[in-house]
DNA sequence: GATGAATGAGGCTTCATTCAT
DNA sequence: AATGAATGAAGCCTCATTCAT
């Protein structure tokens, strides 16, 4: 064992080096757009020659597996502990919406980078970002925190208790990420839009849509 | 006037061209994503050279301009008549919602491509698809049909003659617009995707998280 | 049809512009050796800039089978018409061999050029080139003029007829073909080299050793 | 004088790596061809950083003299015993070739690693493989084993004394030696090949070609 | 003795655009 | 109305090599 690896093999100048390039990345990706940003750009950001981003990366695929899984993870863990204390299904919804939101609020370059990369990212044979990562997500479906990103469980329990009428619960859930997706890109238009408060409002608008009607 | 021009001064031959061009560009760009499409590709596929698509266009930018055109002008064309009928507000909203979703049941490869364009569009100088047509629209608000795009004066008014609950209008609009873009979203990655059944959950929520609690 | 086209579809300038890069090329590479040859080489040679050589022929694999192409055929041609007054198997093998060495010295570098490419080509899966084209050679086999260049027939029919001794023809044809290679081989450390003399001098060891012993 | 140091200055350690490198050096240029091997992929076959290859070798051209060296040591270190024991010129010309095509059976790999070096080698300033080596042999002849590569003594001897037919001694050889590179590069497309079964047949070839005619 | 980090040069290719015909 | 030819900028990536540790 290396004196100065850290425990996922890396040195840590190379891990300072991966993060200060994740972070220029995700900066410009946020201020550029996907297909704007090139390895050029992210060594020029941080003044280094553009190999030294490939050293580091090896492809710019990677590099952006690199960003998204820093994103994804960032989120989950800010999400976690913001909904495990809910019992109810509309406590969970709301606790859901409402910690979703807030990390957006809390990481609003890397949620618009994270945008910005799934709406724009291909694969070498073109698929969209969503298709290999669900493709990924099948071949080792999350555990833990990264499975709490998706709220489909939660209509599916609401409704099963009874507790949500009866409402399918994929429509709900697409129009739910769909909604807070929309959040982020007003984010991008303006990093100063009021997340938080939209929020909110999504709140109200998801518990009078599943609220049992008497 | 020449006999063979148009309203739009364009000749048959021209009109035809630019037609043929933009369905090209449309097909390859919800295909390939925006990124990914090239003039040479455009021209590949129709069989000229890539000089003819410049030369009918000039520019990439104006391709896409006339793509976006032409799918708003379609949209609302399509959209109009399915939205004079109503007088209430709940009426209205639900119109356009079931509007909006068939426009987007209809035109699906149209949609996707304006979908992939809003996404990864970046103007010469980096500003987002919005930006410029935020900027566009301050400057020439859009007139008739086009106006009927913008679900915001449906929320101001249901609140201003009391039928909805009090709501944050832009808020809600928002939801909205992210909601019924998210389908576009799900068609992007699965063309079968059942946009209608989606559309009338959403005339549910909406109608439930707007209707005045007694 | 168009006028300024001749039979293979290329306009007078575009035919020019491929010889004038394939010659740049072959110079080039009978100079340098294959793999120290860039496409930027090549441009600066004949003063263009790279993004012409690939306007056209879109991959350095293409430009290197154009090349090929070219000096086989310059090949054929050439020899064809001292093949076919012969009419016994060593009349033939003689008059092979000496069209065989008549081509290298009058297309030195082309022969050259060909001597580095297939000596140090590699597909992009690293197949050799022998393999890429005994691939094609399966799938098409070669007619007319090109058949004439490998003198296995040769040797068969000298057996078959009883005119040669029993020998290996395969064996027998690796060789000589193996001797022919080294001329080249040669040519290219020194151009100088007197090929006619060694092609002499093989006539001479290959009618010896195919003739049937008394 | 180190103890742990062998004749040539290097420790045990030293010389194993340096062993162990050049053998991943031969192996992968016999597989992939000399152009498309680079230090990367050598250090990463035997799963050491890069800068370990470089740290013994200190430059790609001294490594690739290391493999000729060691190629060259190989060769003239089997042939030597299988040859001595001749008197005739005959006999010495078919020891040759029976000892150079076992060197090629034996040694597959390094035989094709050295023919794809041969083949494909330039150094910094552009010389072939074939023209530093002639110089440097210029400054400094081979003596001992490795004189024994070059056949140009045995004609020159078989023709000064009569045994063989009067004959260009350097164009002998150089056909001889063509014809045996020739097994090489069959080798290099097909390990299988009947490197024995085609030396016997030059065995046979160079003894009616060269025997006095009555 | 080994290695991680960095680098700059150069490789092939794609792109939007211009211009003369 | 169409097109062939050319271009320079930019994109990603590979390479041999250097240097401090």
């Amino acid at each position: 064992m290396r004196s100065n690896n850290d425990s996922h093999g890396l040195t840590f100048i190379e891990a300072a080096r991966r993060a200060q390039i994740v972070d220029a990345a995700v900066a410009l990706i946020a201020e550029l757009g996907y297909p704007q940003v090139s390895i050029a750009k992210i060594a020029e950001r941080i003044n280094v020659a553009k190999s030294v981003v490939l050293y580091h990366f090896k492809t710019k695929d990677a590099l952006i597996a690199a960003i998204v899984e820093d994103v994804m993870t960032t989120a989950a863990v800010t999400m976690a502990p913001l909904l495990t204390a809910e019992s109810t299904a509309a406590g969970k919804l709301s606790a859901y919406i409402r910690a979703n939101v807030a990390v957006l609020h809390e990481h609003r370059l890397r949620s618009v980078a994270m945008f910005e990369i799934v709406g724009a990212y291909r694969s070498a044979d073109g698929r969209r970002f969503d298709q290999v990562a669900a493709e990924s997500v099948q071949a080792e479906p999350p555990e833990g925190e990264l499975a709490l990103l998706d709220p489909l469980a939660i209509f599916d329990a609401g409704v099963r208790s009874g507790e949500f009428r009866p409402l399918p619960s994929v429509f709900m859930r697409n129009a739910l990420r769909a909604a807070l997706d929309g959040a982020v890109s007003e984010l991008a238009s303006n990093l100063d839009y009021d997340v938080l408060g939209y929020g909110e409002e999504l709140v109200t608008i998801f518990d009078l849509a599943t609220r049992r009607t008497t």
